[in-house]
DNA sequence: TTACGCATCCCTTAAAAACAGGATATTTTT
DNA sequence: AAAAATATCCTGTTTTTAAGGGATGCGTAA
């Protein structure tokens, strides 16, 4: 029995190239795709693939909250992430929401078949260059608190303590509190390093 | 005369895309493609396109770089810089090196013909969304020196000035000052705020 | 219920950065 | 050659951060 695929990508050139790439093989059967999330929950209230090809760069939501969204609904569709990054953070958060694979856009058609066949069954894909990044970076876990995320957005608009203090409705201890368990965390010398590397990190 | 293309880009898919949306336009010949900068140099030594559609983001050098590159080389070949990202420098730094054209990847059919088209007439074409940005943004006009930018990076790093000066190989106070016209053409209030705008408009 | 994480608050001292207001030499540009 | 931009250096003062040590409630989950 053919695997029931469909794509969720904003790129038409990637539908179509994936598309073209799959019409040889007989074993994936192709159902359509949709360019935002929206549509692509509208095309679940009807039909059901077996797998989702899901960009993360979406225009209405990213594919890491659709991935989580749809996997919630119809537990039984397997989700590939397909993505231009090979990024740690993107990765993790994809495969923690509940993705079965995760594929760059510069995968072969004979990597990206492979990646169908293996989630169709149940097992988890990750193409050898992403794998490599997972293994490469001693992972990046900074797990940081609601109050903690304030304090960091704060600061990077340039509050001084004293502001955030007011601000908060707090005392300016705390805010320093704050701020020494962030440089805590991130490992950090010093503020500058710390808004950098919480960029780089996309925190804020 | 069909208008002779070719393409270069590290994304299968993308090139698979592009080949499909184009196989049934007989103004428009495929010459074929290359997946980074060095193969791309390679073909062009012996054949000469009329079109280049160019990814930014190659893995050996930028397509930024390499438009330069091809450019001074063969001045009549007409670049188009493809890129998922609509990001005011990138269409900037593309066309400043003398691109004739910018695409993003979720153009459509027609959009991607009427560029290649456009284009090898010797006009520009910009799509519509890229052009948007173009005038929406009011330039982020910051101009740095060298040495603002290497003390820049350092205080990134999570340098202090004392540590920046002995680096430098300059006194402590030269250091203060470049941080003080940092402050200065940045807006900034302080170095937190600084980092964070400077790593938006990728400075760092 | 007890342990843990979280948010809150406090003190002290030293270091660093921000602010103000200069000056001088060397490139670059005009 | 003159003007502008750049890089370098200086003396102060005030504000802010960093680093060290703590402590107290308050939920929540084991």
């Amino acid at each position: 029995m053919a695997i029931k695929l469909f794509i969720t990508d904003d790129h038409y050139m990637v539908i179509e190239g994936i598309h073209s790439l799959l019409q040889n093989e007989k074993q994936i059967e192709w159902m359509g795709h949709a360019t935002n999330a929206a549509s692509c929950l509208a095309f679940l209230k009807q039909y059901l693939p077996d797998v989702i090809l899901m960009d993360i760069g979406l225009p209405d939501i990213s594919g890491i909250d659709l991935c989580k969204e749809v996997k919630e609904k119809y537990p039984s569709v397997f989700i590939i992430g397909l993505s231009t990054f090979n990024q740690l953070s993107f990765i993790e958060k994809m495969m923690n929401n509940g993705a079965s694979g995760y594929v760059l856009k510069n995968a072969t058609r004979e990597e990206l078949i492979e990646a169908i066949e293996v989630v169709s069954k149940g097992k988890t894909y990750i193409s050898d260059e992403a794998a490599k990044t997972m293994n490469s970076k001693p992972e990046s876990n900074i797990l940081l608190t609601r109050r903690e995320k304030e304090v960091l957005g704060l600061i990077a608009d340039g509050m001084t303590n004293n502001e955030i203090a007011q601000k908060l409705f707090i005392s300016i201890t705390t805010v320093e509190t704050h701020r020494k368990n962030l440089l805590a965390k991130f490992d950090a010398k010093n503020i500058a390093s710390l808004i950098k590397t919480a960029m780089q990190l996309q925190l804020i």
